[in-house]
RNA sequence: GCGACUAUGGUGUAACGGUUAACACUGGGGCUUGUGGAGCCCUCGAUCAGGGUUCGAUUCCCUGUAGUCGCCCCA
């Protein structure tokens, strides 16, 4: 060895230790709880998608800076997937004559993007999209945002702890139409309303007069004078009614909310942890009716939201609600006082493990003491010795670290409860 | 892509430009060969990399790398 290899993960990702990894299948599991019981059905696929998929919708200046994209040994140019939507739109348009729609699907994985890693932001992140295809606003929307709702509820989450603000690109569309920008100004100006939280009101008025002289959020403010606009603010409102009286009492209306994409064609909206130390988005998404259009074929609307691991842990942690991620720990220790104990102890171990026991056979050549140190230093709630002693007499003695209490089971008999942990 | 700050055993911290880089925890071993975590003893283990200044660099300077935080971007 000339070198010393570098036990750090990569940049910007993570190596999920088994508790770590146990913490983030319990969120996964949370989620995935709430979402089947809704009757949302979960999908899969590879993290490697063409390149194509996303020049199709996106600037290849994007695709080539922001993603990992390569060529493999077969000339085709490969993106690991920075975001799930494309993907799905793709599923969803190759067998859109067999899939029953609507479809509530949803799906949970990791994303690349190949960005300078800060705060809240790697280079690999996992998240849960969630998505309502076939049917156009209206119902879809709202039962979309209850999911939100929903998913905070199983965290614990009460409702004061975050904001559901919505916005409607339409609403937007016809604000700016209304203050009379077009083009790149509707760009600009939607990339400064989206920074209007972080900037004080002077510099944003400022920034706005350099861009138009008729503030579009004016015109949303008093939307007597532009009738489309009118319309759509009215329509938007009474969704957020409709939410409330369906026991979401915190959605709001927020006129910044844009979102950066420009697949949205109508709600979009953002939870936002209430934390002023986080005001970070914790979930994303909105309404996108043309994107799976684009694979050919009639258009078939579709909703949706994403909900990233970090911010999620961020907001978990921060407010301290219960996320057990110990479940899959081994429950049982059994100890060996000679070698010679092994293969018998295992293969009583294989009378547990096959009722759902999790459990594990000394292997170490340890003192009988020094193996439960080891058992309670591993977090292994009950151990119990398996040697000549409990052959001898035909019982086994278990023993609950925790208490030091033991109790006493025939071998032939031993309640399969005991090492499966519930 | 741009900027700020940071970098010492596995972890957390110390060391004025000057002895053998210190301490705690963790790990390994022992006291202790069929039932405990304590205690005591022993022990492994580090100056991110490369240049420069200097008689002498963990310390000062430069470059790189990595981390953290901003900007850009945010799917």
């Amino acid at each position: 060895m000339a070198e010393k290899l570098s036990t750090e993960p990569y940049k910007g990702v993570r190596d999920f230790y088994p508790d770590d990894w146990a913490r983030l299948q319990a969120m996964f599991a949370t989620i995935r709880k709430t979402l089947t019981s809704y009757g949302y059905e979960e999908y899969n696929a590879s993290p490697l998608e063409r390149a194509e998929l996303y020049e199709a919708k996106t600037s290849e200046e994007i695709v080539s800076e922001q993603t990992y994209t390569f060529t493999d040994r077969g000339e085709r140019r490969v993106t690991l997937r920075p975001e799930m939507t494309p993907t799905l739109a793709r599923m969803v348009a190759a067998r859109r004559r067999e899939l029953a729609v609507p479809l509530r699907w949803f799906s949970i994985g990791n994303r690349f993007r190949y960005e300078r890693p800060q705060k809240g932001r790697l280079r690999e992140f996992y998240q849960c999209d969630v998505d309502l295809l076939g049917l156009s606003e209206g119902e879809a929307d709202l039962e979309v945002i209850m999911l939100v709702k929903a998913v905070f509820d199983a965290f614990g989450a009460a409702t004061q702890d975050y904001r559901i603000r919505l916005n409607s690109r339409p609403l937007l569309a016809a604000a700016c139409d209304a203050a009379g920008l077009k083009g790149d100004s509707v760009r600009a100006y939607m990339r400064l309303l989206d920074k209007k939280d972080k900037m004080d009101p002077g510099a944003f008025a400022q920034a706005v007069s350099e861009i138009t002289p008729k503030d579009p959020l004016a015109v949303i403010a008093d939307a007597g004078s532009a009738p489309a606009v009118a319309a759509e603010k009215a329509k938007l409102l009474e969704r957020i009614a409709q939410l409330q009286t369906r026991g979401v009492l915190n959605a709001e209306f927020d006129p910044t909310i844009t979102r950066g994409f420009d697949y949205y064609t109508g709600v979009v909206f953002e939870a936002y942890d209430t934390n002023p130390d986080n005001p970070r988005a914790l979930f994303g998404g909105g309404r996108y009716d043309r994107l799976v259009a684009l694979f050919g074929g009639d258009p078939i609307p579709a909703v949706g939201f994403a909900i990233g691991d970090v911010t999620m842990g961020d907001f978990i942690a921060s407010r301290n609600l219960p996320l057990n991620g110990e479940t899959a720990r081994p429950q049982l220790y059994i100890g060996t006082p000679e070698a010679g104990d092994i293969p018998g102890a295992q293969a009583f171990a294989q009378t547990l493990r096959a009722r759902a026991g999790r459990v594990f056979v000394n292997l170490t050549e340890k003192s009988l003491g020094d193996q439960i140190k080891d058992a309670a230093r591993r977090g292994i709630p009950l151990f119990l010795a398996y040697g000549k002693d409990e052959l001898a007499t035909g019982t086994v003695r278990v023993k609950q670290l925790a208490t030091g209490q033991e109790e006493a089971f025939p071998i032939t008999d031993l309640p399969a409860h005991l090492a499966s942990g519930s």
